[in-house]
DNA sequence: TCGGGGTTGGAGAGCGCTTTCCGAATGTTG
DNA sequence: CAACATTCGGAAAGCGCTCTCCAACCCCGA
């Protein structure tokens, strides 16, 4: 079976005893047929076991059902840790869910695209450009990320997925992660917590240096004035040396928000470590509602995002844009929600 | 810039001033060409910012430089919460990880698909047949799936992650499940214990059954007879329930051998629940060494296995067949490691 | 000087599909 | 019944590329 040609539009043609034309517009639904002759068309194409070939297809419409979900990083060659670190966190996991779950429906295909170098993102437009995509879904791993920009100069129909750092004439949806630090503050705060800080993550990425900026904000309009902030990356070691720092600290904090829950479950191992119990001398909330914060002990007090949601969105707006080119570029903006568990 | 139309190879032919073919050559890197020629010709590819359509050339050449990722459902119709449940968690993620990192130096692109019923997959099938992609890494969630065997009917390359629940001719990679198993049997019989059971997944998904068979042998060869075995789902919940029962039962476990970690955390809870510790009361052994098993408290004693190293072997694998279809049908079996912590 | 073998590069035929353009057939009206 | 509008289906021109032929050309020895 392996080398047989399959059937093309010209053998259903031939089984239908009319011309390849014909079939091609009772395939596409066009109007404009003889129901008698449409029927025909249909029983050879079941008959034939006939499936259009979709890269025939989008050459002539220019149109290949198909988005790009592209993961940007810089100068990643390829053994990268970090990257391997990316896959296996839920984060796309649950990014991958929510676009399918949007683009299945649809019958539109997803391709996953790894960019490390400028000249990989140069060939990724180009490919996009030529069709081999439609639009593409971004996820910037680099604060600062060079393709939003070359995508919108080229023209392709894109959504990114987390505020682009600069200002990029792009749609994207995020999560209002000041709201989120600021509902991780009041938390804090109305369980009686004096002397507060911040595990924060990497400054200059945006979800990061928002969640500092809600939490300073929320602290500030209840008066309270400078908490200590101290940064790691996201990784849960650095979780756990960011909180030994903070304990050695004067005052030391007797409530902490951690800008992720993987840093906090280091966070949690420093607190034990250092004999002191959470939340009796040190409350602790967390950020994302991961499994992980389920599994801790005690149980992680954390923010929850809702990333599927997110996604499916970005879906949306991708699959509008690409109907509509000059659609205005717009933005959409989810809240986060407190989840109430042992630790704060 | 929308618009605009991309320069073709007629176009760099024009500025190179030779024929279409010559630049296919030069770009394919077909020798047979001139030096001097050459350069020229790379050099208005440059000056045009030329790249090359991967459809058009795909038409022709019947190789597409895309493998696809086929998660494959059956009866799932779109909002199935098994599915999104299935993408949130790290397998999914580790999978992608270790194809990409082979892929991606290949310069192969991965497609991602779920086909939810035999339509789905026979089109999906069809697609492939057309040069839509070269070839298939399969990820069958049920426990008998038909769409292995209809990739190799319609002769096209594919590799199973996971060992198939039917015999079929394909290539795949799987995990030793079984001495996971026996390793896991090991450690609780070696501190001692001497009321084992196991809570185990689905018993018609071949992991799981493979982990039972692995554990009752490992027993049996140690001279015990028969265990107390449960049946959950590999989800939390279910792990939680089926503690529960054995905990009622006679006589009650002092050690427990759990098939995945998600589960022992549903299990941990419902031994504290019962005013037990582990692992002084109850020793317990999951499997997976997920992310769970570090939060857990205790931490949990598990089974490791190389996922990401089994998707790039997989990947391997494919590449290979897609080079050599009549390559002899092969398997790569992974073992996996015990993973000390405090559980066990 | 000529002919043979080996290179090079161009012309052109597709890959499988969509879609424009047209002629034919049918229906409608005065 | 002529004149026109309307519907329908076929022929054929591409979409951008690869690759097989084949003609032109080179170098060499006879």
């Amino acid at each position: 079976m392996r080398t047989e040609r399959l059937p093309t539009l010209e053998d259903v043609a031939r089984v239908a005893g009319v011309s390849r034309a014909t079939v091609s517009r009772v395939i596409n639904g066009i109007r404009n047929v003889d129901p008698q002759l449409h029927e025909v068309v249909w029983e050879a194409v079941g008959r034939t076991g006939y499936v259009p070939n979709r890269l025939a297809r989008s050459l002539v419409t220019r149109r290949s059902g198909t988005v790009a979900l592209v993961v940007s990083d810089t100068d990643s060659h390829d053994d990268d840790p970090f990257l391997s670190r990316f896959f296996a966190d839920p984060y796309f996991g649950r990014v991958v869910g929510g676009l399918m779950s949007v683009l299945r429906r649809q019958g539109v295909q997803l391709a996953l695209q790894i960019v490390g170098t400028d000249e990989a993102r140069r060939r990724f437009v180009g490919d996009l450009r030529n069709g081999q995509a439609d639009g593409a879904v971004v996820l910037s791993l680099p604060p600062v990320d060079p393709l939003p920009r070359l995508l919108t100069d080229g023209g392709v129909p894109a959504v990114q997925i987390g505020r682009p750092a600069e200002p990029v004439p792009i749609d994207y949806v995020d999560l209002a992660n000041d709201t989120g630090a600021a509902l991780a503050a009041e938390r804090l705060l109305s369980r009686g917590c004096q002397r507060l800080a911040m595990i924060s993550g990497p400054a200059d990425v945006p979800a990061s240096s928002d969640r500092i900026a809600g939490f300073r904000r929320a602290l500030a309009r209840r008066g309270h004035g400078w908490v200590p902030i101290e940064t790691g990356n996201f990784t849960r070691d650095s979780g756990e040396a960011a909180m030994r720092k903070l304990l050695g600290g004067d005052p030391q904090p007797d409530g902490v928000f951690v800008a992720n829950d993987l840093m906090a479950l280091g966070a949690l191992a420093a607190v034990r470590e250092a004999g002191l119990r959470v939340p009796e001398d040190v409350a602790m909330v967390g950020f994302d509602d991961s499994s992980a914060a389920v599994a801790a002990s005690p149980a992680l007090t954390t923010i929850r995002h809702p990333l599927e949601d997110m996604a499916a969105e970005a879906a949306r707006l991708l699959l509008a844009r690409i109907e509509d080119p000059d659609m205005r570029v717009s933005s959409v903006i989810y809240e986060p929600a407190l989840v109430e568990r042992d630790s704060a």
